[in-house]
DNA sequence: TGCAAGCAAATTGTATCCAATTGACGAGAA
DNA sequence: TTCTCGTCAATTGGATACAATTTGCTTGCA
């Protein structure tokens, strides 16, 4: 636990974070990532203080993170029980795809009308550096997968299109991360391919389509398996019921 | 300043809030309210302790409300600066109402596929209690305006869904707040009307256009006035250029 | 043996305190 | 007169201390 994130402080300490150089933010995304990489698994507690403890911040900071991060639906609060790694049930799985297929139909709306000049130089690259993890199954290679969906939403210059677009991508990260049994992003990468392509050729219902069936096929695999594997996520949702 | 909120302490100590009981949920709540109906007006400086000080409470709970406005968009903070109610700039009212007709289109997808038992029943009270405010321009025909997209919102059942969608409602009221002379909600409530026939008719097309045509509407009317009625909003802008 | 009441430990909710950064004002020099 | 630099007040960023609530365990009783 201590070792996994040893280089809080001293980014921190020198260097300009990825967003304004706060400790809170600097708390946030890395617990962010800690979570996507499934380095904390669903439905695991974290106290204010043993986070903080392990970051070498005051609970203060760790509050302000997890309040974004109950707000971005990747933590769930119960009163004075604490923060805990947010366990969406399939309903809230499926409601979450259902907003996904909308925002990013919307997405490939916008990029078939106004792709900005570096946009096909951008994507191209990094679907070549999806294929270049291809076959490993490591947090990486869910990390990538999620990112050119992020990647395109940036790229139509819709800063709020783009953050709803990243929440609920990582959203999904986490559902596939409970249900999937494997992220098998094999077929993702050549999906994601064709998907530019439709977009290059001005095609938004074949781009659209192979979109839905994209993010159909992802959402599938996982309601079918639904990957009992551990009985304290059963059980908790069971608990759940109990105590509301 | 003192007696606009001069409920809080007993609300929160004797009665559950709307949302989880906690100081900070009904200070978050109260100042949503606020900047809503402007009584906060854009561009007006928030400071902690100010603010906790007219609440009854300290400032750390005031951090939490502003950490959670500003995750909503209806605030900003700059570093060692504080909360400001956020001033949308005509390009970032753009991308909302963008992302907003996006949103709102899948809404009416999906109601017309599934509507819930009482939902025109409740649909068509709302309409009832917006026009029985009809004509006035105060705080509370901006509000019910509002109001009927997130109930619509809510009748899709989607949690996730509606809780975008009434994240872009309020920044939308905010942007019509800066840039709207008047919120003229008269021909708003037909068209309300209007969108609900159409989707009980099953014709999404036709709810699609009317909705189009409605947050067009409203967008267009903002765009073309840009109410540059105070020296300040224009100077602000240029100023955040300065500094940035 | 099973259940309930009560106590103790742990954890969050809130308030207060110290430090660091920023913006403003004013004095002095070009 | 105007620009620059230095000091100071104001405000936020962060940490710590205290209070309230919940949980789980222990103990007593049927």
């Amino acid at each position: 636990m201590d070792t996994l994130f040893p280089v809080l402080r001293h980014r921190t300490r020198n260097r300009p974070m990825t967003e304004k150089n706060t400790l809170t933010d600097a708390v946030h995304t890395l617990l962010r990532r800690a979570i996507i990489e499934q380095a904390l698994k669903p439905g695991m507690r974290l106290p204010e203080d043993t986070v903080g403890e392990q970051f070498g911040v005051s609970r203060t900071i760790v509050r302000h993170a997890l309040v974004r991060l109950e707000n971005e639906g990747l933590v769930v609060t119960r009163r004075n029980r604490g923060a805990f790694v947010a366990e969406p049930s399939l309903e809230e799985a499926k409601q979450i795809f259902e907003v996904r297929r909308a925002l990013e139909a919307e997405v490939i709306r916008i990029l078939a009308e106004r792709m900005p000049a570096s946009g096909y130089d951008q994507l191209e690259a990094h679907v070549r550096s999806e294929q270049s993890v291809k076959g490993k199954d490591g947090p990486v290679s869910i990390r990538l997968a999620g990112e050119f969906h992020t990647l395109l939403a940036e790229l139509t210059g819709n800063a709020v299109l783009s953050r709803y677009v990243s929440e609920v991508v990582l959203r999904c990260s986490l559902i596939m991360a409970m249900y999937a049994k494997t992220h098998s992003s094999d077929c993702a990468v050549d999906e994601h391919s064709q998907i530019i392509a439709a977009i290059r050729a001005g095609d938004v219902q074949k781009a659209t389509a192979l979109m839905d069936h994209h993010l159909g096929a992802v959402a599938g695999r996982a309601e079918l398996e639904k990957k009992p594997d551990s009985v304290s996520s059963i059980l908790s949702r069971y608990g759940k019921e109990l105590v509301s």
